[in-house]
DNA sequence: GCAACGCATTGACGATTGTCAATGGGTATG
DNA sequence: CATACCCATTGACAATCGTCAATGCGTTGC
């Protein structure tokens, strides 16, 4: 793990313009899903959905975070457009889980947090 | 990876709060590493740092990107307010790359971008 | 010293975001 | 029915964000 900093030498006027391996989709993509998890609400409910063992439904999280219900709901919204979470509407209530077809960056990313 | 959509059992008036295992101040951090992240500029420009072999500069980027430098220095800013990125100074030059002592959490959530 | 270059900061602007109050649509219970 | 409950949508507002033009600071080279 030892980083010896090595500066690179460099003239006057030249730059090195990086080569961006990642295709502007998929950039789109993950910064949507990044975007969707980087509110702290929203990273607890997806966190929350990833470690539940049933679906939850949106007045779990209302008492949880102390936010109105619109809010949870507008959250979840949310985690729903961004591929992130799924619904499915039983009786009265609205059940969420993790999508199971999640794209393979959402679930590593989501993994990647404890 | 059989996932059976098992929705619970509810009585109506009686939610099931869940429990937040993630202890508030590490949620604020990764969410704000996160929310550094989520910007398709900011993403591409962490992706370059993680894949160059060198130490890059702004004006590296201002090229790639069709921005203008301004902007660059104040998504790269960004990146070092959340702890992604280092910077040192070497004449006219300061050279950026990831910070070595990267919190786990964020070396995880940049690794597992593709 | 002087001009040119690389970068950061500031100020300003429209766009987006997070939040809530108010409202409406469904569904269960009496 | 009528009532109560769960949830989504809309409208509104302050706060934040992304961008650039203008400016300032430090360094290099003549």
């Amino acid at each position: 793990m030892e980083r010896i900093a090595v500066l690179p030498e460099r003239e006057r006027g030249v730059c090195c313009p990086p080569t961006i391996r990642l295709r502007p989709e998929k950039v789109a993509g993950t910064s949507e899903i990044l975007k969707a998890l980087a509110d702290p609400t929203r990273l607890q409910m997806a966190i929350a959905l990833r470690d539940a063992m049933e679906p939850l439904c949106i007045c779990d999280f209302t008492a949880t975070f102390d936010l109105s219900q619109p809010t949870v709901s507008h959250h979840m919204a949310k985690l729903k457009e961004a591929g992130l979470v799924e619904v499915t509407k039983r009786g009265i209530w609205s059940f969420y889980r993790l999508a199971p077809d999640l794209p393979a960056a959402g679930r590593r990313i989501l993994e990647a947090i404890s």
